[in-house]
DNA sequence: CTGTTAGCGCCTTCAG
DNA sequence: CTGAAGGCGCTAACAG
């Protein structure tokens, strides 16, 4: 009933339906496919006309399965909404696709528990490596990848152990402050929200810098966890005017929020820098463009992905890590709104 | 050498040594995983407390090999650093997770070519599901789905065939230049980059209404191929108001480039909308902050992965689709720019 | 260069 | 409710 020629009406295409169709064996199909100059150009031709005919797509489960290889790496970033993560992405992909890697792309939403369900979800996936955004923050995910024994790469912070590409949060916090210092303003404010392990570096940094001058003041301090976004900022900014009416500066953990301000410094007529000089964090596309520019810490979070990647590939192919703790630094771009 | 309580060493703990481990047979273990009220609760208990014990994390390759469904959605979204797709991706993983549906998210950046890469990729893991933003591009394309013979639900835009979940972006752009001329303006410019099918399809509203009051005019449209940002919003209003220098709307095929036209008009002292009215697409957070703020097409995209993945899982469930297309409409939000 | 054999880890029968 | 046998599609290891 079943022509053994083609495709069982019951699926697609396989390997040995492609044998069959190019009157070879299954493996060397496989062989033609994967390792073609193994492969007579005979064999090759006709496999080759054999697949596009049947339109054979191969099984990577199966494959992963025999092969105990799965070209697969999971990378989990807190939002796929926040620029910074995207660029990361990129740089991954830029680096990991040659390969032939698949990325499986996970958002955990800043949150502790959604990144160990989602970890231990792709860990069901056996990838051949693990990308993470900081620190694995729970018990149970560094239990997970701990059992898995894959290698992984942590991204954005620097940390004692492990394989890592980052920068100091802590010294960029410190380094704007100080330039906000040396443009002589002394009430500098930190405006802070979506409170995760890096933005409570950078305000370390902050506290670390006006200390040193006698310039801390709780009153100069705004954090909430809500989630960042641009109309936070402005609402920030408010409340701080409230409970700090005379600050000078103001020191936004991210750009998104900076913007926020500035914007409701326009709407209130807040001279910036003039009365109030206002600085954000990640050098964001937009930071250049809005008016006044604004000043903020480049971050080379692009650059980051493709050095984890990198990290990444050597520790898959067992290399031992030069530097497992990679500095990639930050730079401080000064423009009008300071 | 070897206990066979225990995990082999050569790689992670099977449904075989949770078997071992809990003295019961292999099968008993995956229905007490996958099916617990198929088994008495005292082996359940057993076999949670082997599982725990090795750590054991099921092999999703083998699930899917050997039960033929790999509970796997391929998404293709143009881009991740677009916030339209990054919410449509928030609504369709809000409606596949918690059904155990795993996303494959992929960006195109927009090419063709890799569309079909990418898309070819994701089928080799066998998806129950495909979402795509738009047509299948290439005949390439169109073939892989073909073949696949998955479900695919098409997203974004509305189409004769198949099923798909979008809004008229030709209507949404009639309705945008429908208000600029019910403003008093005549000399309407459009403003597009990243000329993709959507863009495309705005403009072709764009048209449609000024050439109903005899207002269209080729050097009122300028666009570009290029990415689009907020920097290249302010370049290409330079570039509008040098060939037209009496318009006196600007209709931008979106936020980020009405943004950057916003910014340059507060440069060069323009008014808006006293002197220039400017209007954007999508209504992202944003445009609703900056000052003044933004008229523009809130787009349900959000809503839109909702729908998507609702229509997919029906079609996956071989439910026979009650309707196809699904038109969720869009909306005017007239603010202080126009 | 090509083929055979066996098995990856799990689930689908079919039995009890 | 539990288990035994077989196979999903592919590739490793060995043969020739």
């Amino acid at each position: 009933m079943s022509d053994p020629r083609h495709p069982r009406a019951s699926g697609r295409a396989t390997l040995s339906d492609v044998a069959r169709h190019a009157r070879v064996s299954a493996i060397t199909v496989s062989r033609a496919l994967n390792t073609p100059d193994k492969v007579s150009s005979e064999l090759r031709e006709r496999i080759e006309i054999a697949v596009r005919e049947l339109g054979y797509v191969p099984d990577r489960s199966a494959r992963a399965l025999a092969s105990r290889q799965s070209f697969t790496v999971a990378v989990l970033v807190p939002s796929l909404s926040n620029a910074v993560f995207v660029d990361t992405l990129r740089g991954i992909s830029e680096r990991l696709d040659p390969f032939g890697y698949q990325l499986l792309i996970g958002d955990t939403g800043y949150s502790a528990e959604v990144e160990e369900r989602r970890l231990r979800a792709y860990l069901e996936h056996r990838p051949d490596g693990v990308l993470l955004t900081g620190q694995a923050q729970t018990e149970g995910a560094r239990a997970l990848l701990a059992h898995a024994g894959v290698p992984v790469v942590r991204m954005m912070d620097l940390s004692a152990d492990g394989l890592c590409v980052g920068f100091s949060q802590i010294k960029a916090g410190y380094a704007l402050t100080r330039h906000l210092l040396e443009r002589g303003h002394r009430r500098i404010a930190y405006v802070a929200a979506q409170l995760d392990e890096r933005v409570r570096l950078r305000g370390e940094g902050y506290r670390c810098a006006v200390r040193e001058v006698g310039g801390d003041d709780p009153r100069l301090e705004v954090a909430v966890p809500d989630p960042s976004s641009v109309h936070l900022g402005g609402e920030l900014l408010g409340r701080l005017l409230q409970q700090a009416p005379d600050c000078d500066a103001v020191f936004c953990c991210n750009d998104d929020l900076a913007w926020g301000a500035i914007f409701e410094c326009q709407r209130r007529g807040i001279d910036v820098p003039g009365r109030l000089a206002i600085a954000g964090f990640n050098d964001l596309e937009m930071s250049a463009c809005i008016n006044p520019a604004l000043t903020t810490i480049a971050t080379p979070r692009h650059q980051i992905g493709v050095a984890a990647a990198d990290l990444l590939l050597a520790a898959i192919a067992g290399e031992p890590p030069a530097d497992g703790q990679r500095d990639l630094g930050f730079s401080l771009v000064v423009r009008q709104s300071t």
